[in-house]
RNA sequence: GUGCCUGUAGCUCAGCUGGACAGAGCAACGGCCUUCUAAGCCGUGGGUCGGGGGUUCGAAUCCUCCCAGGCACGCCA
């Protein structure tokens, strides 16, 4: 638990048990107690709009029954004032003296400031990337990634059970396809005149695969290259690729904790979830095929899972994949989708329910699609000619720093043009930059504090109510908010807002830094800013590895 | 045709589980380096929140219709 936190929900309660007590006040079913921080900073710290919401059922105006909340309302330490403001808002102004208190809590959490109990340890599953290993990540791929990745981040600080799984697709048509291309390139390579069917896999990296197999073996699987015996190449490349998936990530600074094959479900788990859904009524044969009963659910229409020719369709196994999914313990399991996949969010919650778990229990992340500008033009691809940036030439070419910030600054809902140029860019445009520079700025002061051999270990004594000025207290604020930004991120499964707030605290600190100057003759002073900028590190710190960006200290 | 996402300052976007005069960055203009990194700070100007209607004490936020852009609608994965 956290010091805002707890003033929060301390308050709330106050607030509650005022409306009980008074008298006047009618409330038969008394609603949450929100409360919010005003925009505007004259409104305070904290503002609740209840006195309006109970002015229906109360039968009274909003700005009486705010005034009576207050009435009833006992003394809080944290409380400095509180006032009816606008249409019946009520104000609450909170003493600086809990302020100081953060910084103390910062100190004693270090690296886990910021853990909160939101989720009580529920299990949750984010499910991300699960890219098809038929070929490099490219930046479609990255946005999906990295958005999965924070978002976990995110739900495990906030005190969810978090696991992060990757769903390799090995089985199926679109491997057969990889094995034939990589067999036709193959025959190409030892001059064979042959050529690369339509729908084949085109890209250099097939080639590539197919000349490792030449190296290596020769013109050995000629033979069963000619009769389409596809075996080994198939899983030559599928090997390969899959390496090169992880290594990717992992510089990406993305680890999974479960690689989850397809393959796994084939054929027992599918069979046993279609026998279940079939004695259930929701499974039914038609024209040859076995249908999914997804319209009763809400879906558009019903779905095949069994073909005609008796192979399953990639539904079935997603259908045996979230049973095990909910097997396994996750009480919620997010998938992270690229938007192209919208299609298939209705008949995935209609599997979920038919079976027989709550549609809520399945949330669905759509990432909207990525176009790269160079040059303020946009890079032109296509996946059909192979024709695509990978996810390893974009964070060669701006970083994985940048890479990272970037595609995790935005809603997820929000088409994105990612500017290479921009992400390169080593200035005040770069919102990358401006965050560890703050970092960078802290470090510097450190190191000067050191060479001016200032005590920096009892820091118990310093009396930091010597910290009074705006600029000061503005930092504080942020500081002690940053458990509360946590909650608010992970209740709204929404990451962006941790990149947004992350640039919010090296601003406050920024300002700090051109209007508070540390190394002040005035030692008590000094050392209360010092302790103020060792906290600020400290959460600087805590956000940058939650959004898996480095820290450095010179820049 | 149907469904999903988007439309907020010149540009890129936040706010959208309804709240008090609509925010940030960039760009424009004007200031700040004899002390801790100017990759920074401070200030000024700039908006019918795509448009119409509705619900509400109160709408950028909810409902509805329309307009514009993107994506998707397979016994592919």
């Amino acid at each position: 638990m956290s010091l805002i936190r707890e003033l929060k929900t301390s308050l709330q309660e106050e607030i509650k048990s005022a409306i009980e007590t008074a008298k006047q006040l009618e409330v038969t079913d008394l609603p949450p107690i929100k409360l919010e921080t005003p925009r505007n900073e004259d409104h305070g710290d904290y503002a609740t709009n209840i006195a309006m919401v109970l002015a229906g059922q109360a039968k009274m105006p909003p700005r009486e029954i705010a005034q009576l909340i207050i009435d009833n309302l006992t003394e809080l330490d944290f409380i400095a004032k509180t006032e009816v403001a606008g249409p019946g808002f009520i104000n609450f102004y909170f003493s600086t003296a809990w302020l100081y208190d953060v910084v103390a809590e910062i100190e004693e959490q270090a690296d886990n400031y910021g853990q909160i109990d939101l989720g009580a340890d529920e299990k949750v599953q984010v499910e991300f990337v699960s890219a098809n290993p038929t070929g490099p990540l490219h930046v479609g791929h990255s946005r999906g990634a990295v958005v999965g990745d924070v978002l976990a981040n995110i739900l495990q600080t906030a005190g969810f059970d978090v696991s992060k799984e990757y769903y390799i697709n090995d089985a199926g048509n679109q491997m057969d396809l990889l094995g034939n291309s990589v067999a036709i390139r193959y025959q190409q390579l030892l001059g064979v005149d042959i050529e690369l069917p339509e729908d084949a896999y085109r890209g250099e990296y097939i080639t590539e695969l197919a000349r490792q197999i030449v190296d290596q073996d020769g013109d050995s699987y000629l033979s069963a290259a000619k009769d389409g015996q596809l075996e080994h190449f198939r899983e030559y490349a599928y090997q390969k690729l899959l390496e090169r998936i992880k290594i990717d990530l992992n510089n990406f600074g993305i680890e999974f904790d479960n690689w989850f094959s397809e393959r796994s479900l084939h054929p027992d788990k599918i069979e046993e979830v279609t026998d279940k859904l079939q004695a259930e009524q929701l499974i039914y044969e038609q024209d040859g095929a076995l249908w999914f009963k997804s319209s009763k659910f809400g879906d558009d229409k019903d779905r095949v899972v069994i073909k005609e020719d008796g192979t399953p369709t990639y539904l079935a196994a997603d259908i045996a994949y979230h049973q095990d999914k909910y097997q396994r313990g996750f009480a919620e399991v997010i998938n992270v989708w690229g938007a192209d996949h919208h299609g298939y969010v209705e008949r995935m919650k209609a599997v979920v329910e038919a079976l027989g778990y709550q549609r809520e229990a399945l949330q669905i992340i759509l990432v909207q699609l990525v176009t790269l500008l160079r040059d303020g033009k946009q890079v032109p691809m296509s996946k059909r000619a192979g024709d695509f940036v990978t996810m390893r030439d974009v964070i060669k070419e701006v970083g994985k720093d940048a890479a990272r910030y970037f595609y995790v600054m935005r809603s997820p809902d929000s088409h994105f043009d990612f500017d290479l140029e921009l992400a390169k860019e080593e200035s005040t445009e770069n919102p990358v930059y401006y965050i560890q520079y703050a970092h960078a700025r802290i470090c510097s002061i450190l190191e000067q504090v050191k060479e001016e051999g200032v005590e920096v270990d009892s820091l118990e004594e310093i009396d930091l109510a010597k910290l009074t000025t705006e600029a000061e207290i503005n930092l504080l604020k942020e500081l002690a908010d940053y458990p509360e930004q946590i909650a608010k991120s992970a209740e709204s499964r929404a990451p962006h807002h941790m990149a947004r707030f992350a640039y919010q605290l090296a601003s406050a600190f920024h300002t700090f830094y051109n209007k508070c100057y540390v190394l002040v003759e005035d030692q008590e002073l000094l050392k209360a800013r010092l302790r103020l900028v060792l906290a600020t590190k400290q959460v600087l710190v805590n956000l940058l590895s939650l959004l898996g960006l480095s820290a450095p200290e010179n820049m």
